[in-house]
DNA sequence: ACCTGAACACCGTTCAAGT
DNA sequence: ACCTGAACACCGTTCAAGT
């Protein structure tokens, strides 16, 4: 007789869930082992299940990859949020510690982020989630570059262009950065902060005052 | 008795420049068959030797991509070396016109762009040459940069502080624009070029006037 | 419907042996 | 010094079979 019931953690053969579990192993492998080692099989070990079990649930390995990176998705979509809701009363601020925000999530959680922009997903477009979590990231960009518009802060050109400067410069000098492209003598005499505030300085109407 | 001498392309035991087949079949695999598709074993192959053969000549499968990548800068400073040569007489075209070869290298050799900046290759300091050219080729972009300072159209910051700068806002726009990252209604209004002169002129002191 | 185990083709890497 | 062939551990993917 059975004294527990489906809600406790104990091993079926129907695991329940198994499909966010491999997900979630799969951020696991991938913090673990970095790109290099993560492997559909040690996914599936990770997940206690058979290595075969993964294909009940994604179609090949593309379709784990692509899960995960609209899960980093997710959590950086959630930190933006969070970062321009502090700062609603000053839209310059909102700017900059999204920026910085953006920075930090690449930093912290590097092999996510390499997974999402490495271009080792091969067809983005063929994952609807990936790509509309991609797509509400960038409306976040967008919102805050009219708020920055409106304050007289960014030039009134058309804000998604806007949004895609703004973006590209912050994605291209982390990924420059994480690539260890970015020469020494200059990550000697600025950090990653000052460099981004400077940069975004370069397209603002008025300097950042915060620092 | 022998009419052929070694610089004739028969097949022998001892190839004579394997090293530099490796790299060149390598970079032929990775054009046909995409970074997914780049293995050690094809890339032997398709340079005729046995599949142990590429490591009398390179340590491990790291090693060829690391030597595939800095093939690669050396195509992209030949190419941005070119441009600046032909606009020497105007830094501001040099400016557009060099960020706009980075483009459409990064276009035209998709696979190649991705596997030097995508973080596949995991210990680019290990890689000297590599290393070499990386900085080589930043230097170009200072050297661009320091004539537009002297010629007034960008600000008398650092130039290497600069220099990454544009770099950045050029990788940054291309890398998100291959990944597919690039919001649709965007690229419907602009093509690629348009958005990076818009980009560029952000941080110019004057507008582009050459279009 | 969901998972397992065996099977297959392919991969990176090592190593003793051949020229 | 340079290359081959066999071997090993690992991988993605398929499929018949089990619950």
């Amino acid at each position: 007789m059975l004294f527990y019931d489906e809600s406790m953690t104990e091993k079926k053969y129907h695991h329940g869930d198994l499909k966010n579990a491999l997900i979630q192993a799969g951020v696991e492998v991938l913090a673990q082992e970095g790109l290099h080692g993560l492997s559909l099989r040690k996914v599936a070990k990770q997940a206690g299940v058979s290595h075969a079990a993964p294909y009940a649930h994604f179609a090949d390995k593309q379709a784990l990859i692509a899960a995960i990176s609209t899960e980093g998705y997710k959590r950086l979509y959630a930190y933006l949020s969070d970062v321009l809701e502090i700062h609603a009363a000053d839209s310059h601020r909102q700017l900059i510690e999204s920026a910085w925000a953006y920075v930090q999530f690449a930093m912290q959680e590097a092999d996510t982020f390499k997974i999402m922009f490495s271009g080792v997903l091969e067809h983005e477009k063929d994952y609807p989630e990936f790509v509309e979590l991609s797509q509400r990231t960038f409306q976040l960009v967008v919102k805050t570059v009219r708020a920055c518009q409106l304050a007289g802060l960014l030039r009134p050109l058309p804000p998604e262009l806007t949004a895609v400067m703004v973006w590209g410069q912050v994605h291209g000098i982390i990924s420059l950065t994480l690539m260890g492209q970015i020469s020494h003598t200059v990550l000697e005499q600025y950090d990653l902060r000052a460099m981004l505030v400077m940069t975004l300085d370069q397209i603002t109407v008025k300097p950042y005052e915060g620092e």
